[in-house]
DNA sequence: CCTTAGTAAATGCAGCTGCATCTATATGAG
DNA sequence: CTCATATAGATGCAGCTGCATTTACTAAGG
């Protein structure tokens, strides 16, 4: 029986190692300046614009859960905050008794349209300026690599 | 009164966009292939390495903190639990009576042992295996480069 | 000394996440 | 039609995280 346990060579480990630190600091800083700004966290942001995105068409939770890799009860959950809050509505559908198609209101618009240039800013200056447009690309490109 | 809401390009956002999806379903994907394996999560493994590399030399709680970008509150925590696994030791600080000299116990040692093969190959799987060398070295830079 | 300010670490509470399970509906085989 | 299986989504519970505050000690100025 053959070992086939390739372990990874040191330049791996290391990128590994820097992947991990800075994507969660960036995200971290990127979280605490909406947060600074009253608004609410990313995942509230992801949804609204999936949800937008998808116009006319409308989602269902699954499909959101597919598109932002959230786990089925994470998503659940989710939306049960964001529809107390108000910026979305969970409407029964018609041709699956089982689901429920998700609407934003007038609110959740208000609410995306509100929080994008303060996200644009922290991404601008947590990691936009921090680069070129070249290196912006080329890091686009690797990340693409990895997701398989 | 000026605005210097310099917002972001696309290259930006689109690489924005992917490091967030990107970087955290990896970070999902080794940490479930650690658990898969019965051990325990990546920020244990990050607190064992630490306190290995520090050698001779023992850490405190704080300058953990700096080093793996935790909240106080977070790892103190964090070594609630791994004291309570018997993995690490608190010993009280001869300098300084408010602190604590962090030790790695022999099972601690013996846990982050184990844990490496499974991690290794993880990173492998997952992330090393996508890139070659010199992609793995211009990822690193370009992380670098985003860490300020 | 004593007082004040600062730092190391712990903790109560509320909200979030993971896991397993549950409910309700859909779908497909016989 | 009926039963078995699969899928959409919710939920109880336990553990983790964030926030604010507290406890214990150090340090520095008068």
């Amino acid at each position: 029986m053959t070992e086939t346990t390739d372990l990874p060579s040191e330049a791996t480990i290391h990128a590994w190692a820097r992947l991990v630190r800075v994507s969660q600091d960036l995200i971290g800083r990127v979280e605490a300046d909406l947060k600074a700004a009253g608004h609410p966290p990313l995942a509230w942001y992801d949804v609204l614009l999936e949800l937008r995105r998808a116009e006319p068409d409308r989602l269902r939770p699954y499909q959101l859960q597919e598109r932002l890799l959230l786990a089925q009860y994470n998503m659940s959950r989710l939306l049960d905050r964001m529809a107390k809050a108000g910026l979305i509505q969970r409407v029964p559908c018609e041709e699956d008794g089982r689901g429920h198609i998700l609407a934003i209101t007038e609110e959740g618009q208000a609410v995306r349209r509100a929080m994008w240039p303060v996200y644009a800013h922290a991404i601008a200056r947590h990691f936009g300026d921090r680069l070129t447009a070249g290196e912006a690309e080329t890091l686009t490109a690797l990340l693409t690599k990895l997701k398989e």
